[in-house]
RNA sequence: GGGCCAUUAGCUCAGAUGGUUAGAGCAUCCGCCUUUUAAGCGGAGUGUCGAAGGUUCGAGUCCUUCAUGGCCCA
């Protein structure tokens, strides 16, 4: 009889209640090992009492005996029960389900067929699942399902659980690194009254009690730079920044930066603490330098390749972009060159274009590309001897944008110049201009030390160290439309 | 925003060319089984075929729109 799957369970739960052992009342288990202490060192536990909680993830019945699987943190255990040995309390077992939390004492042993297990003496039911637990044999397939229920597609899936441990180790690690450096981590706010730093296009929410709009960070860089004024010469922050853009396998709305900011250093600097970081970072996760992503090899030995932005596309187009004066030109050479660009682009965002169509793919080991057009790094220095490029360096591995630094530009009134060039542009309609941040600037006018600046993608990072394709599968509950509420007949939008 | 693909049982998936009552494995339910392990043996039920319209004597299958997701492009 094809019966509601959870009313059979409830009916169990019921009859556990009925007998006094209602599985939702016990708070506590005096657990002694995890599962893989026990299975990794036999010879220690040998005929040892030990007490285990976890999840039923299996259930032989044999008559009077039952063997099941129990998963906790670390891994799996078989555990076996007879009714001669535990007793009464075996006809228990009649209300089992996969997905039962147990805990379970008892004596280890090895089966005619070699497998470590516990020869259960007692166990408690410690908490009822009344809803079914995905294939374990096929686990759970559906990635709409897998990121919408994550806590299912963790318990179907246990790689999944490694790649998030291996994204615990790495902030670990970068936390770590930084403190022995010498940075120190701090916080800065979220909720803002303009969202700088970067140009994207912000969240918007509103404050009650202030009775005024505020928006969620696109970066943190205006903020770490006032505390460098504020006398702070090592700072970092690893945090959330938002972005109201579009969703794909390398962009989420809400998303994981480090940026770090060093007084009395510059870009140069930066990148050797880049090289040291990460290829730090590789040994210690991957116990090599070299790793693999989605088939390439990737060598994070350092010195990383340094490549000049304006020098490689003279190679590769035979154009020095310093000659190019006019936005025209630009588009017109943009054009011969078969790359699209949104025609209200100016000169210095099409070379930027043309950089990530003609440069940016070939950057498979990790290289520095440098030298970029001041007009669209507002916030780096100017390169002394080219006055149209600055002192900046954008990491790139596996073709992909890794890490974003330069010189940052303590000129107060240079800032204010580069703020109003993104004005017009602002005026001009480009919405993801962010507004003039008055208050920024009146603290440049305290004076910032010369300072280096970095900002590292966090989670595509995470994706490399894990050979992740898609920037969904390093973060636990990624943005999701919510499913639809038994939506049916919706055909009052007809625009 | 554009293109392609997917959506069938709780899970993983089959269902050419439209045709009677939509299938398999796992899971579930009933019975047996004290060292099994993708346990085994015997029996049973799975379902708004993503949604809404349409074509047709007849639609899981063809058409339209929509929803959600994936991949590629912008």
């Amino acid at each position: 009889m094809g019966e509601d799957p959870r009313s059979i369970r409830e009916e169990k739960w019921e009859r556990l209640k009925a007998l006094g052992h209602d599985p939702f009342l016990n708070t506590s288990y005096p657990v002694s090992a995890h599962s893989q202490d026990v299975v990794g060192a036999y010879s220690k536990w040998e005929n040892q009492d030990v007490w285990l909680a976890g999840r039923v993830v299996a259930i032989r019945r044999h008559g009077k005996a039952l063997f099941l699987d129990l998963r906790d943190q670390e891994g799996r255990i078989q555990c076996h029960f007879r009714e001669d040995i535990v007793g009464s309390s075996f006809s228990l077992l009649d209300y089992l389900d996969l997905g039962d939390l147990l805990g379970v004492h008892g004596k280890v042993f090895k089966t005619r067929r070699g497998e470590i297990s516990v020869e259960v003496a007692d166990f408690q039911y410690l908490a009822k699942s009344l809803s079914d637990l995905p294939d374990k044999r096929h686990g759970l397939r559906d990635v709409d399902l897998r990121y919408r229920y994550r806590y299912l597609d963790l318990l179907a899936n246990p790689e999944v659980g490694q790649v998030f441990r291996t994204r615990a180790a790495i902030l670990a690690y970068l936390r770590n690194y930084l403190h022995e450096r010498g940075f120190m981590e701090v916080e800065t706010p979220v909720l803002l009254p303009l969202a700088g730093g970067t140009e994207a296009r912000p969240f918007q929410s509103y404050h009650n009690a202030l009775d005024m709009p505020l928006y969620l960070r696109i970066a943190m860089e205006l903020h770490l730079k006032r505390l460098l004024v504020g006398g702070f010469e090592r700072v970092y922050e690893i945090g959330r920044v938002f972005r109201n853009e579009g969703i794909s396998t390398r962009h989420n709305p809400e998303f994981t930066m480090l940026e770090l900011y060093q007084a009395y250093t510059d870009y140069h600097g930066v990148m050797e603490l880049v090289e040291s970081m990460l290829s730090g970072l590789v040994q210690q996760i991957h116990g090599s330098p070299i790793i693999t992503y989605q088939g390439q090899s990737l060598d994070f030995t350092p010195p990383f390749a340094r490549v000049d932005m304006v020098q490689r596309l003279k190679e590769k187009t035979g154009i020095d972009w310093q000659d190019i004066k006019t936005n025209e030109d630009a588009h017109k050479l943009a054009q011969k060159l078969g790359v699209r660009v949104d025609p209200k682009f100016e000169r210095a965002q099409v070379m930027d274009k043309v950089t990530g169509q003609l440069v940016e793919p070939d950057l498979v080991q990790p290289t520095f590309l440098w030298h970029h057009p001041v007009d669209i790094s507002p916030l780096a220095k100017r390169d002394p001897h080219y006055p149209f490029l600055t002192e900046r360096f954008e990491l790139f591995v596996a073709g992909r944008e890794l890490a974003n630094a330069f010189s940052e530009l303590n000129d107060p009134v240079d800032q204010r110049q580069r703020f109003q060039f993104q004005q017009e542009q602002r005026r001009a309609g480009n919405d993801e201009v962010p507004p003039l941040d008055e208050d920024f600037l009146f603290a440049l006018e305290h004076a910032m030390p010369p300072t280096g600046g970095l900002g590292v993608g966090v989670d595509r990072l995470v994706m490399l160290l894990t050979d992740s394709p898609s920037i969904r599968d390093v973060i636990l509950f990624p943005t999701m439309r919510p499913p639809e509420p038994n939506a049916t007949a919706d055909n009052s939008e007809s625009n």
